[in-house]
DNA sequence: AAAATGTATTGACAAATATCAATGTATTTA
DNA sequence: TAAATACATTGATATTTGTCAATACATTTT
């Protein structure tokens, strides 16, 4: 399926802050609570919140609640449609390649 | 080579921007100088070269002068090491997704 | 039911970002 | 050499973003 460039842009923007990098990187060994994540970053409660749900808008991050905690894990699908957007936006068009415009 | 949250932040942050999003797209078909980008787009020509620097800065896309000009074009190194990058930062690491945290 | 706990939301503010007009700098053309 | 062209930089401004304290909400515990 293809993404707009708007949705490419919001997917994207999940990995463009040093904070939520390094939330992604902590989920790699599975879901975790809020809590949990709060304890190995130095921010405060509500930025965690809000850096939680531009992940979760991303689709790379996906949450789920039971009882009064949140689990956030790395959501596969939403992973692999990143990559594959990755793959769109930087694919190369042989065809074209060779010559440039405007010339000397 | 392993990047730093900072480092990779700044790689994806190319591509958080819809107009850069657009603007990587154009140059899927091969190397297209500044003008060209600039009819195609519908910003103004000092926007654009911010634009391109941010670009160039994440290594997904290279420039070259060539008299007046100045041509853009995807860098494939530099993608590479992005798609490297956004593999790293989403692999699962299967041994601890069984059970998490914070058990009710 | 009251207190405690985990998380989201609100409001405020500082910092970063996107944008354009004006200007500067090379380079080319006349 | 003067004018024109292509692009970058500067300065200004509006918008967005990241941040935290305070508060609200839902759930659990006592």
């Amino acid at each position: 399926m293809e993404l707009s460039d708007k949705r490419i842009a919001l997917v994207f923007k999940a990995l463009c802050e040093e904070n939520r990098v390094q939330i992604i990187k902590l989920l790699r060994t599975g879901e975790k609570c809020a809590c949990k994540l709060l304890e190995e970053l130095n921010i405060s409660q509500p930025t965690l919140s809000h850096h939680m749900k531009i992940l979760c808008d991303s689709g790379l991050v996906t949450g789920r609640k039971e009882g009064k905690w949140m689990h956030y894990s790395i959501c596969e699908e939403g992973c692999q449609i990143a990559k594959d957007a990755l793959n769109e936006v930087t694919a190369l068009n042989c065809a074209c390649e060779a010559k440039s415009c405007c010339e000397k």
